[in-house]
DNA sequence: ATTTCTATTGGGGGATTCCCGTATTTTGGC
DNA sequence: GCCAAAATACGGGAATCCCCCAATAGAAAT
């Protein structure tokens, strides 16, 4: 199958709202919906081919937080049909306001995840039979997972906001240092390695607190792995 | 197309070899890798269709930590189609010697992530013209990305070791403190936040780190950040 | 050539964290 | 029911971190 190039598109967000609408006609899909998060900067960009009513009741009611198909995906590495979903109060809770917008409880929901702790999800629905669904699933789900990276990968990459806030630039010091912080090492025990003064880690320290906007070292040190600028140690 | 249910087949390292072995005949690829990494326990496991030459010398000369196509696709989101990859000394260093292992250096890597900062990279690779390569590559690909979610996802739920580094259970006080350390608060403010005192903090604080092994506060931030127990705040 | 940025070192002092205790409540196994 | 283990809670005192300040030297930018 042929991929729509997404860069060749007028840049806005009715682009992506149109790619979401193709996406449905090829795949004779009711919706479809992108949300995409990026937890270290605390940003969400969502896309949606739902009606407006839908879209402004799922935000008014703050269903984002309850919905079992995010909570589901967020923690899923493979795709997550809506029908293996477990029945509990918040699926209650959210398919029957869907249902009363005339949206099915039909779909699937796929995970893609960037390097920098950057999450999209590729939603689609359809209302039909279940055998219809089934083999609608198989079908196309190939294809969808393709689109899913595709659309992530743009939006992640053309997003100056989130890109601003992506990539705070560390210096070399400082993400070294950083690094060895989150390896649990004190700063004397780092001014010792690095054959300086600890006073000079600490305020290497400090800048790197305030380049990651953080309060505290454990919050630029969870920042800086998010974002990928350190790893674990 | 079908998807063969790894969880059928016998448990061990063969299978995924086998199912490797399966993907290059289905999709007319000389030889496929898959190579899982978890950086918050530090394990990597791999399977290759590779003989066993090569799979020595790359361990040997450690071409691992210099290998371009590994050191691109961590990086990326969308699949990475080695024709596009660099030509740097570290590109020409693996493929040389790739090459006189009489592999080719057209194939594509896809990298796939889970919630907890694990990343799988699915390798395939194939010696032909530039134009089948790029034909066969739009006509694969998108089977090869779901091949690629099948196969990791099946490798993180089924490796023990790797489940047990991955989740040391911290109780819900634990976590919920540490949640708020990451989020920039002090243990005067949390013990505030919750009501208690910020003494009982510290002891949570101190059972926490001592449940991820980890020295510091900070390191315990970054562990539980990575193996997703807490995100980042 | 001047400015700006980065890296470095240092003092003093308040704030915070961390290790040492103890005690009560809850949980899970026998 | 009982006991052990874990979870929860609190305090004193020592170690560490963090914020204010100032200062120098080299690199990069204008």
């Amino acid at each position: 199958m042929e991929i729509v190039d997404l860069s060749t598109l007028p840049d806005s967000e009715v682009r992506y709202t149109e790619f979401l609408r193709q996406i449905c006609d090829k795949h004779e899909m009711d919706h479809a919906a992108y949300a995409g998060m990026n937890p270290a900067a605390g940003t969400v960009a969502g896309f949606v081919t739902y009606d407006d009513a839908w879209t402004e009741h799922y935000q008014n009611q703050g269903l984002i937080m309850v919905d079992p198909t995010i909570h589901m995906a967020r923690r899923s590495i493979a795709p997550v049909d809506w029908s293996r979903l477990e029945r509990s109060p918040d699926f209650q809770r959210v398919f029957r306001d869907a249902s009363d917008f005339g949206l099915s409880n039909q779909g699937v929901t796929i995970p893609v995840r960037g390097p920098y702790g950057d999450i999209g999800l590729l939603s689609a629905t359809r209302n039909c039979s279940k055998e219809e669904w089934r083999k609608l699933y198989t079908h196309v789900i190939s294809d969808l997972q393709s689109m899913a990276v595709h659309i992530h990968d743009h939006v992640v990459s053309t997003d100056e906001l989130t890109n601003a806030l992506y990539h705070p630039t560390l210096s070399s010091r400082e993400a070294e240092i950083l690094q060895w912080v989150a390896a649990g090492k004190s700063q004397q025990d780092i001014g010792d390695i690095l054959s300086i003064s600890h006073r000079t880690v600490e305020v290497h320290l400090r800048s790197s607190r305030e380049k990651l906007s953080a309060l505290t070292t454990p919050q630029a040190v969870g920042r800086a792995i998010a974002i990928g600028l350190i790893t674990p140690g």
